[in-house]
DNA sequence: GTGAAAGCGCTAACAT
DNA sequence: ATGTTAGCGCTTTCAC
């Protein structure tokens, strides 16, 4: 049978609001009592409902974050961190995926909402105007991660997918490529579509070499990078790099070069995007753009605590406070080959 | 400002317990208030408290889920299956990892509880009495994915590792393998480590191919099954296969080899467990057993829902009628070779 | 220092 | 068909 405050309080001949103290550390109670009335819940084993006490304190200690899929390694890497951090606080996860089906995420904003969590995470990529007045009406922290919260004024974590890119491609023509090919992301998809592309675009351009017969598109999977690249190699064309907007994107082209007797880094190089465990085990292990997927985790959750135990409201002008830019990294692995 | 009931109920001119009736379809309610009072919801944007749902019908449509770690793709699939399947069901999801910390397994059991949760999915191999005992007090419906139960009267869902690891040996011998190395995982993990490698053991037995030097152990990671490779390939024993207890395990161990000139499948043939992603994304890419972890998490939530909603109470006997030994399958790659 | 009582937002008898 | 009331398990004034 299922105990309650009142069952300890008779045990132990105290009132329920003296059970309460003891289980709040009130120090307004006496010694004795504390011990008499912590003996008794010892003895039974007695926990307090969560549930009752939420509704009481009208505070949940319930963080509710949304992500589009939780198989994908870059996912549920960031959810990782977060649940890292809030594992020995004094919270829950509460966790929905999307399947990047924005009316799915409107509804789960709104489930979350009903189950009154006390701060919402959400790590996604594209807004509508339904979604954006559903985030304006939530009335409790919100986070984003990699995704612009300028015009939401929402606080966001993410990285500068336009200067890593360039960096990616500038480190492809220091190794005298020239002939650089590209498999972006969509470019309805503002960071990792269109601004990784931006960047290759204007590091290329700049140099002269950009030529947008080299460029494909694709989702993110191996399978798409993969028939980009069959793409790429049917053309003919003369190319001896391809910058990939995902690691999982240049594995799949990887993997279809060495099916097509082309040599990876021989014949052709490849940077990816990301840095998922899979990058440096593969054969030959990826040259990519790290991104500190657990870090970003791990600060969203930081900073959601952070303002809810601060109780603070985010002010039209200054989410700035809260928003971070992290850094990256570039990390040579074996993909990648100097030429004359 | 928070709406509540009971301003629904004053702005349409009802009583809470008629606002309440709409909200839950009650049919004792003419079509004019129905009407009415659905009119003023939906104007007012109004959404009901779950908090205080849940507390009033001492049921908080909560779904607990506990696994060793979020990043691992073996368990991410779990509950990306799980997910899925509860995604437009009215349940939620409360999800903690562990990290393989036993402790850490019975306190968020514990909050679990404290939660309300409707009913807990435990994603888990090892045990302990206090463990057990934790769950004993559990009170409401457990699954547990991948574990044995047996002795705790607790419905799961596995598949025959001892019989698979049998079918992967045998696929080895019968491509004329005779010198048969193995890299298993701890013989503390009941499934995955012990009953992998008994079938292993046994089925060379028969052949009179069992080589104990052979054997190398690792915690089916990447870097434990490169470094087990390693100590293989140094002993220079004569050796043309090697079966190994998760892909990761194998993928370590074929990067080792192609760092050492050792060609794979050419020199030695892998054979992995699991058929994580990865896996057919590998070059070259693993033969492996495959395990259905969606599938897995899909049929423990689907089973979670049925306890709960038909508020099933598990009696010692009949854990059985619940739990499900699912099919693997052996599928063929490029990293293993038929030899003379 | 401790108890009585009201309240968190909802549901469910029980009346009418 | 609808309203009144008690209750879910806890916290928190307000008295004493």
């Amino acid at each position: 049978m299922k105990l309650t405050i009142k069952d300890i309080a008779e045990a132990s001949g105290v009132s329920k609001a003296t059970v309460s103290r003891v289980l709040n550390n009130s120090n307004a109670v006496s010694e004795e009592t504390r011990k008499k009335v912590l003996d008794v819940i010892k003895e039974t084993n007695f926990r307090p409902s969560s549930l009752a006490r939420s509704l009481s304190l009208q505070k949940s200690h319930l963080i509710g974050i949304i992500l589009p899929d939780l198989s994908n390694p870059v996912f549920s890497k960031i959810i990782a961190g977060a649940e890292s951090y809030i594992r020995n606080k004094d919270y829950s996860l509460l966790i929905t995926a999307t399947d990047f089906d924005i009316d799915m995420k409107i509804k789960h904003i709104n489930i979350m909402k009903d189950k009154g969590v006390d701060g919402l995470i959400l790590v996604t990529d594209h807004g509508s105007k339904e979604f954006h007045n559903t985030l304006m009406d939530f009335e409790k922290p919100i986070i984003m991660i990699g995704s612009d919260s300028s015009v939401l004024h929402i606080p966001s974590i993410k990285i500068d997918n336009y200067k890593a890119s360039q960096d990616a491609v500038q480190y492809l023509v220091n190794l005298g490529h020239k002939h650089i090919g590209m498999i972006r992301g969509p470019l309805s998809d503002y960071h990792s579509g269109l601004q990784r592309y931006l960047g290759f675009r204007d590091t290329l351009g700049y140099y002269g070499y950009y030529d947008e017969n080299l460029v494909r598109e694709g989702w993110y999977t191996f399978d798409d990078g993969y028939s980009a690249m069959e793409s790429l190699l049917e053309a003919k064309y003369e190319i001896t790099a391809v910058f990939c907007a995902s690691d999982l994107l240049a594995i799949g082209a990887i993997k279809c070069c060495i099916e097509n007797g082309v040599k990876v880094p021989d014949d052709i190089s490849f940077i990816g995007f990301d840095d998922v465990d899979l990058s440096r085990m593969y054969n030959p292990s990826l040259t990519t753009i790290r991104q500190p997927f657990e870090e970003q985790g791990d600060l969203a959750m930081r900073l959601m605590i952070e303002m809810i135990e601060n109780k603070y409201i985010i002010k039209k002008d200054d989410e700035d406070k809260f928003s971070t830019s992290m850094k990256y990294q570039l990390i040579e692995r074996e993909s990648t080959k100097r030429i004359k």
